[in-house]
DNA sequence: AACAATTTAATTGTGTACAATAAAATTGCT
DNA sequence: AGCAATTTTATTGTACACAATTAAATTGTT
């Protein structure tokens, strides 16, 4: 039966361990196809931003991938210094940076490309199973 | 219509940014009820497994969490700094390392009863969606 | 028994994450 | 205009997370 009052605290009983286990092992997948581009995974989500939005500031870079300057200052120095991105003061409002895609970063799309087709291989969820988690996902990310 | 080629490299159009931006989300909010017992996330998922298990060693630990030794060990000491567990190397095969729950690791038990209690009031949710959720995730995991 | 192959943890190095704080610029209020 | 409050980014410190490597113990093979 095993209906005692510690059933709440195993494993096997959260939601949050798989969304957690399975972000990390979904994020690993993308590695080997990350690599030939040289970016990780979050570098990766932030020029997808980028090749959408061309130019963004950080503020809105961040609400974009929910990530804070913590994380976003030392990432946007890696990317400038690899050229994909430039960063610069907006002349407006000193306080914003904006960041600009290159030239090597709009390059960089086209290469880029291969990367979803060789994940949905990855991923064995029918097209439907894939929608309904998806909406669930942006249902609980949209209530938080 | 946007049906350019480009389409699969929008953010909006990925399944793994919305596991990778949910799976952060619902962990910071485990933080203020975490912090009240001195746990991290991490380490509040490693003692859930100790609470179940009593006694395991770092494979099999890191197996159930999907973590390896260069995540457990530092974190296993930290546990064991706290007093929550002992770790010692196996008598029959000296290569294991074997962690313990002790005493007042098992008396945290108690108090971390609320935590799943005060989070389901988090996750917005019915319970059929988070059923759901939680089926498509495991099978997710299952399969890579 | 000798030793190569395997297994298990630990270590090293890089890259996030994020809370808390600091610093600089701007805005709003009087 | 003067200055407090707010906004925006950067910095600091702590804690993962993981690939790659190392080191020690065990197993398997001859």
């Amino acid at each position: 039966m095993s209906d005692e009052k510690y059933n709440a605290l195993k494993l096997e009983n959260q939601l949050c361990f798989p969304l957690y286990a399975c972000s990390k092992e979904v994020v690993k997948r993308y590695k080997p196809f990350l690599d030939k581009l040289d970016l990780t995974y979050t570098q990766y989500i932030t020029m997808m931003v980028m090749w959408d939005k061309k130019s963004i500031n950080v503020k809105e870079l961040g609400e974009a991938l929910f990530l804070d300057s913590g994380t976003l200052t030392p990432l946007l120095k890696k990317l400038e210094n690899k050229g994909y991105i430039k960063r610069e003061r907006s002349k407006e409002d000193e306080r914003n940076l904006i960041v600009t895609i290159t030239k090597k970063g709009e390059a960089l799309k086209d290469e880029a490309l291969e990367v979803p087709s060789k994940m949905v291989q990855c991923v064995k969820l029918s097209r439907e199973e894939a929608k309904t988690l998806y909406t669930l996902l942006y249902k609980l990310l949209g209530d938080i």
